[in-house]
DNA sequence: CGATCCTTTGATATGTTTCAAGCTTAGTGG
DNA sequence: CCACTAAGCTTGAAACATATCAAAGGATCG
């Protein structure tokens, strides 16, 4: 149960009322949905490849992230999630999943019916474009991590992967730069960004001796943010913010 | 203008109605959708990166890619496109094109307005759905090619590429097997797939060695399929594509 | 039928992986 | 609350896959 009287969704509708314009009733239509919450420890599966989902999720405190696995073990993870971020929209559309999704730490999520969202969205076509446009990003940032795995060194993906955290953290309102909470182990990193956890570990201790980060305990320090940008070859446009004041 | 009066946005109903299930009005409605007709050549751009578009792609003969630049120049393919796939859906959300959409070959395509695209979607929800579902399908590709890239070596890169594109023509009954059309130069196929232009030579030079694949000259043959999709560690799950007789 | 783009080849350089071992930290049960 | 254990981090040496550079040969298209 949350701590406070605040729905358990708002996270996920104050995240899509930044790139969408939601009414008051659409807002509430959305806060409405049905939800069963559910806790998972770290590395629990929430979904496994192959499942046949009936539901999708949002994350209400934690992080997830969704992988992949080759033929010969290797895994790939495709993308990191933080709360209020609606994770399993993509599979309400397909027949089987074809990806995994595990928690990284304590997590806490919602459950809404693949159903309730075909409803909602058919009631309130905002709602379905809000919706479509979230899973418009999703895809743009797979682009943009096909484009840093494929065609970026490994100090400028490990830059740019910490980059792209930090700002999705500072713009959900979950940190204030220049720290934030980051449980990954160098593994996971490794499996983010195609590398190995041993050339990780060698990444991150260069870039703290060149004194762009200090990392280690479950959380990341930016000492140079300007710097590691240009290091990461970090470009925020692919996230579709909205333009901040600063 | 088509060869035949077969109308010029059929095969992007087909192809939406293999994963969707339309009825003859919502088949009707797509069909009827307003459209202007465009041709372009090889290397010629469709989308820009960072251009504010007000319409979305048909694609309605021949290829297109859509790529992204690194700080440093090099290129990362991110999807390639056949004849009937709708190219810049994702675009219709998003401010601005975080993508190039270039063509690979000789190329005709239909332009259609976003507003036209919403107009219908709000008329149509099962139209919303069958879009939306295919930008879902969208991103499934583009977590399977990060897996691609991120954890296959440059034989299997390459054999996952060919197999890829040879089961989407085929379902699109672009192809009889074993043979396809793939106007892609050794360059490309590295800018998709990770690789340098000179490294994908030596590959594509040891698969034929191998009895795998048989290229050159704008086309493939694939002359042992069951191999080559063992060592492109192939499994069309993410495609969601029908599941065929055979 | 020339010019440009694409493929091929060889030699060398380099980034990343692999393997293996020691070290540190955090969690757990007695 | 300490000791034990497992997980994660760190280190080094060697192997490997892929990149880079450079140049020659083929194909394709106006």
């Amino acid at each position: 149960m949350p701590t406070s009287n605040i729905p358990a969704l708002a996270a996920m509708v104050n995240k899509l009322a930044q790139r969408s314009t939601l009414s008051a009733a659409e807002a509430q239509a959305l806060l409405d949905l049905p939800h069963r919450l559910i806790k998972a420890d770290p590395g629990n599966y929430l979904v496994r490849n192959g499942d046949r989902t009936d539901s999708c999720i949002v994350l209400l405190s934690g992080f997830v992230y969704r992988s992949k696995i080759a033929g010969n073990g290797a895994r790939q993870i495709v993308s990191i999630h933080l709360s209020g971020d609606l994770v399993g929209l993509q599979n309400s559309f397909l027949d089987v999943a074809d990806h995994n999704v595990q928690a990284l730490n304590h997590v806490e999520v919602a459950l809404i019916p693949h159903q309730a969202i075909f409803d909602v969205t058919e009631a309130f076509p905002a709602i379905a474009q809000a919706l479509w446009r979230d899973t418009a990003v999703d895809g743009s940032m797979f682009r943009e991590w096909l484009l840093n795995v494929g065609r970026r060194d490994a100090r400028q993906r490990v830059a740019h992967l910490l980059c792209e955290l930090a700002l999705r953290q500072e713009a959900a309102g979950l940190s204030e730069s220049p720290s934030y909470i980051l449980p990954m182990t160098q593994e996971q990193i490794g499996d983010a960004t195609g590398l190995t956890a041993v050339h990780v570990n060698r990444t991150v201790q260069r870039m703290r001796s060149e004194g762009l980060i200090n990392a280690g305990k479950g959380s990341v320090t930016i000492t140079d943010w300007e710097r590691l940008q240009r290091v990461g070859d970090f470009c925020r446009a692919y996230l579709h913010l909205p333009a901040t004041a600063a």
